[in-house]
DNA sequence: CTTGGCTTGTGAAGATTTTCACAAGCCAGC
DNA sequence: GCTGGCTTGTGAAAATCTTCACAAGCCAAG
């Protein structure tokens, strides 16, 4: 078996998590197997893209035939590390964080929230779903005890850099950040960004453009 | 002065935005000017590429010296599509578009949310800040009515293709789509995906490959 | 068993993006 | 007004990513 420790690109990573999505639709059709173009076409690139996308962890494919759709899942699945179960704890109970705790699909992919934080005392002892709401102040010892690899930084950005330094010190791996702030933690820590204004904007500046060469 | 109509590469756009979001903070502090060493460290980039950047729409600095924080940021928020006002529908009240419609970064950059829609009755006829909440039905005549530029579509998967089809005939011309499926529009329309469990899946990824060089 | 029709896997080519490196040029101080 | 120290702007090189094109190979039908 080829091994999972195989460097592939950032997007070929995001793409691949776009056709996990993809063949979970096709296994609820029933389809058994799908061809790279067909793959290509519904989750929005080229076939040839996908085959390279795919063969970059070995040869997963039947010529004349395709790739079957129960395998090629369970093997992206193993690669994007979704096999295992994933301790986050969310930090930041406004609303961003409410709409992530509730958001179905991390849940389904093994994504498990274990503890919320918040720095607002009207909201410290609140419950979501059996979870407590407790203090940010506890940060150490809340990671002390739930161990999480994995931690949602939804507050300020005047509170992000803080919080962040502090998790990392306490051994949290990764870090999905949605503060418009950069980051400046050690290597070790994987931060990946989620900047609501940037995705805007670049849809403004596509319309911009767009209407400019009209 | 160089016509805003050049054609930057999607990465270095989201750049912009955020060299962007650094010059204020940069405005905030009172520094007049800023070195690209100094812009690319807070930005989380290179001072080469903050260059390459700046020049792909003219030359705005000065040798020696480095860029002026009030024109360049003025430059940017022009090339991103900001100096105007942006018409923005917001599609799906619920915990996502609670949160987008509360994120201040998005009225701060004149986006401005003319209408909410969603297909909860509970929901419809509430009032949010001023915003009466239509049900969905309504969209084509909430559409002709407001004239947005902009949908934010943060709907359930199943139904966000109908919508931005309907969107989509009735002149939006941008789509900001928070809904996991991959919209199959007119190419006249800018289709901009935030998807949060590929965000996750990526890091999820980062660190099993991370583990297994450990 | 053989043939025909598809589809994969992959080197090579092409395109794009990033990094390098340095001449050009500006400012401040004298 | 001249000099020294910095920093930009930018071609060229390097790296990365995507597309092309086709041999290799599999399945189904006869």
């Amino acid at each position: 078996m080829t091994s999972l420790v195989r460097s592939v690109s950032e997007s070929t990573v995001r793409r691949l998590s776009l056709y996990l999505r993809t063949l979970e639709s096709l296994q609820a059709e029933g389809t058994e197997t799908v061809a790279s173009m067909d793959l290509a076409d519904r989750a929005g690139t080229t076939a040839a893209q996908v085959r390279k996308d795919l063969s970059s962890f070995g040869s997963f494919g039947t010529r004349g035939l395709g790739y079957r759709v129960g395998p090629l899942h369970a093997r992206i699945r193993e690669i994007l590390g979704l096999t295992r179960l994933w301790r986050v704890v969310l930090v930041g109970a406004g609303r961003i964080g409410s709409a992530l705790f509730a958001y179905p699909h991390f849940r389904e992919r093994g994504f498990r929230i274990v503890a919320i934080l918040d720095s607002d005392p009207v909201k410290i002892g609140g419950v979501w779903e059996g979870v407590e709401i407790r203090s940010v102040d506890d940060l150490e010892q809340v990671l002390a005890g739930e161990e999480p690899e994995i931690l949602i930084l939804a507050v300020p950005a005047g509170a992000a850099q803080e919080l962040a330094e502090r998790a990392a010190a306490a051994g949290v791996r990764g870090i999905l950040n949605f503060a418009p702030v950069r980051l400046r933690l050690p290597d070790a820590v994987e931060v990946n960004n989620v900047n609501l204004a940037v995705e805007l904007e670049a849809l403004s500046h596509a319309l911009v453009l767009a209407e400019a060469r009209a």
